[in-house]
RNA sequence: GGUCGCGUGGCCGAGUGGUUAGGCAGAGGUCUGCAAAACCUCCUACAGCGGUUCAAAUCCGCUCGCGACCUCCA
């Protein structure tokens, strides 16, 4: 994929990404290009996924399709936490949430891991995301765990309590500056802190456990020379970031509400450990809401992505596709809340049709002749193409990108309905016009179509169909001719006449 | 309560000191046997009130409304 038009375009646009820590759109540096190490904090598997974690997931996948693109060595690492994470109503016990699922279930603890693993993965399959280069998991990395451990109590921000091992933030407050990314201030934490029981080991209350020991009753548990338990919160990324990416790396990524306490907590284990920051630049997208409320399980407006492909939630007026759930989510820039709403998914369905539709017509356009330029077109198809990868590099700008698109769009039906002479515009237009949008649209945004079943058969069914009511018509006998299209429609299919006598389907 | 952010046309959503975002919906037109699609045209907004400026939706202040985080969370 690593044309030279590409490089080209690149060193005119180069990538500027919103750095969650310092607040500012920075250039993007690689440290060692042509490489880049991205890291993304992946789902706790423990229940089926929702639209969050496809909002997350599709904002990094373009993250990483883009970088690609535009000839990037990337390796992503996209962790599954599958240990660790303590649930609101049971952490007076040190319960683990996957284990608590377990018990409930009569499961092996990493049957509902690998079980809510594999939905995970197969959603993120249908919306197109790109698997990861590396998908560690936490259980799978105690070691490296123990070792981080290791060296921060080494290093003294971290002090053993009755087998557990908690990060001492104080002492590492003293050294570096704590809160940085999340903006929060020491003194107003310790106010704030909600009092739980069994956190009387802490030194302070927002100390944070790197070790927990376990009860005796937990099933998931870990040697240490602390302690048999189970590895704190935050734990997992810094060794695996660092294992697979080194230090620091690149680009992590992560759902807003992971910037406190979660990557906080990891800043401090980088520096508590290593020494330095783990990470050059943090990206962080915004949440989703539903009818203007917080998606929350409280409220009942909590959709799992299977509700949404299936329809089946009471929310939901009807099923909504993957890809209009991507489209819908690439509409808007990462950094933005996005409201979800029956009207909003529906535009989106259209939309991305509209756009699916284009990207077909485009690949039937034949360029052939000698050209009668006509400059002013010439020039703004060459600018838009252009534009697209200026608002890519703009922070990932894709609302940005796909507003081009779809004027370019515009473009590519006038010549396809020959409303707009094709050879008004140079051969090297039509083909950079033809690529660019190809290129952005599939392999960029990763949108495809979704056409099912066995599509060749299902093409000459219809130019049987075709053929018929076309016959039909050169009789004049439009009831026929009529009674075809209609009954196609009402079976979701929609002919079309075009001007050169053909006539194409599309599905609704 | 603390911290941060947001309020854009009928709906969704970009943008952010002077110039068309885009999608969906709606109106008119071209094309068509009729449609559909496509194309063209129109609908041209920035919560309210003050202030800064030659110029503000964009900067500042206040008011109102909403959201996120502070606790597992994408």
């Amino acid at each position: 994929m690593t044309q030279p038009e590409h490089r080209e375009k690149f060193q005119q646009f180069p990538i500027h990404i919103f750095n969650s820590l310092s607040r500012n759109k920075e250039l993007f540096t690689p440290l060692n290009p042509p490489r880049v190490g991205l890291y993304n904090c992946g789902p706790t598997v423990y229940g089926d996924p929702h639209l969050g974690h496809a909002r997350a997931a599709v904002n990094f996948d373009v993250v990483f399709r883009y970088l690609q693109y535009l000839g990037y060595k990337v390796r992503y690492v996209r962790n599954i936490t599958d240990v660790g994470h303590l649930e609101d109503e049971v952490a007076e016990t040190g319960e683990d949430k996957i284990e608590k699922k377990a018990k409930l279930q009569q499961l092996e603890p990493m049957e509902i891991a690998q079980r809510y693993t594999n939905t995970y993965r197969h959603f993120m399959h249908l919306l197109n995301i790109l698997p990861p280069s590396i998908e560690p998991t936490a259980s799978g990395h105690i070691p490296e765990q123990i070792y981080v451990i290791k060296k921060i109590i080494e290093n003294g921000f971290a002090y053993v309590m009755n087998g557990s091992v908690y990060f001492d933030v104080q002492a590492y407050a003293e050294k570096y500056p704590y809160g940085e990314l999340s903006g929060k201030v020491l003194e107003e934490l310790q106010s704030n802190s909600r009092v739980l029981e069994g956190q009387e080991e802490k030194k302070s209350a927002f100390d944070f456990a790197l070790w927990k020991k376990a009860k005796p009753e937990h099933i998931m548990k870990w040697d240490s020379p602390w302690s048999v338990g189970v590895p704190g919160w935050h734990l997992e990324c810094t060794a695996m970031s660092s294992k697979y990416l080194g230090i620091p790396f690149d680009l992590h990524g992560g759902g807003m509400d992971l910037k406190f306490p979660h990557h906080e907590g990891e800043i401090a284990q980088s520096k508590g450990a290593f020494g330095c920051e783990p990470v050059n630049y943090w990206m962080h997208n915004n949440m989703l809401t539903i009818n203007g409320q917080k998606m929350s399980k409280s409220l009942g407006n909590f959709i799992t992505l299977e509700e949404l492909f299936t329809g089946k939630h009471a929310l939901l007026e009807k099923e909504y596709s993957p890809m209009t759930l991507r489209f819908f989510m690439l509409q808007a820039h990462y950094g933005s809340q996005i409201d979800f709403s029956n009207e909003a998914l529906l535009a989106a369905e259209k939309g991305y049709k509209r756009l699916m539709n284009t990207l077909q017509t485009l690949e039937k356009l034949q360029y052939e002749g000698t050209t009668s330029l006509d400059t002013a077109l010439d020039a703004e198809i060459n600018a838009l193409t252009t534009s697209c990868y200026e608002y890519m590099s703009d922070d990932f700008n894709t609302a940005k990108t796909m507003a081009s698109l779809f004027e370019l769009g515009v473009k590519i039906n006038a010549f396809y309905h020959q409303q707009l002479p094709l050879l008004s515009i140079s051969s090297e237009t039509f083909h950079l016009l033809k690529s660019t949008y190809i290129d952005f649209v599939q392999d960029v945004l990763g949108l495809e179509n979704e056409e099912s079943g066995d599509q060749h058969q299902i093409d000459s069914l219809m130019q049987l169909l075709i053929d018929m009511r076309q016959r039909a018509r050169q009789n004049k006998d439009f009831a026929t001719a009529d009674k075809i299209r209609d009954d196609l429609k009402e079976r979701g299919i929609h002919l079309k006449d075009e001007k050169s006598g053909n006539t194409t389907y599309t599905f609704s």
